[in-house]
DNA sequence: CGAATGACCAAGC
DNA sequence: GGCTTGGCCATTC
């Protein structure tokens, strides 16, 4: 438990995220806002970077509406299968209607 | 311990 | 409307 470090908060992330249902995604900021990180949004990416399988990354997406998997190869392609698979529906530009797919914190 | 990095966000031009 | 800069906070070298 917290040798050198409390990743007290990624777990934090991964259960806060857990309850996102499907059909709807989050931003990172939406997350870190939601554990009482509102500037700590790079933290949740840190926290999806060791993404761990019982985590719906594929969930999470950007204030912009679009996705990020950068360091994922293919895995824009991959979330954006994902997400389609839950019933969301990708604009013209390959962004998701915020207004519509967010999922509100409780 | 100090510096660099990072799946970000908001503001500025 | 799109690109650039600064800031935030934790992890890693």
């Amino acid at each position: 438990m917290r040798s050198t470090t409390n990743k007290d908060f990624f777990q934090r992330v991964y259960n806060w995220l857990s309850q996102v249902p499907a059909g709807h995604v989050v931003t990172y900021g939406q997350i870190a806002a939601a554990l009482g990180h509102p500037r700590g949004a790079r933290l949740v990416g840190w926290a999806m970077r060791v993404c761990p399988d019982d985590v719906p990354w594929h969930r999470v997406i950007n204030a912009q509406g679009a996705l990020s998997t950068r360091p994922l190869p293919g895995g824009f392609h991959l979330q954006r299968a994902l997400l389609e698979d839950e019933g969301i529906q990708f604009e013209s530009d390959g962004r998701i209607d915020l207004r519509i797919y967010r999922w509100s914190e409780r």
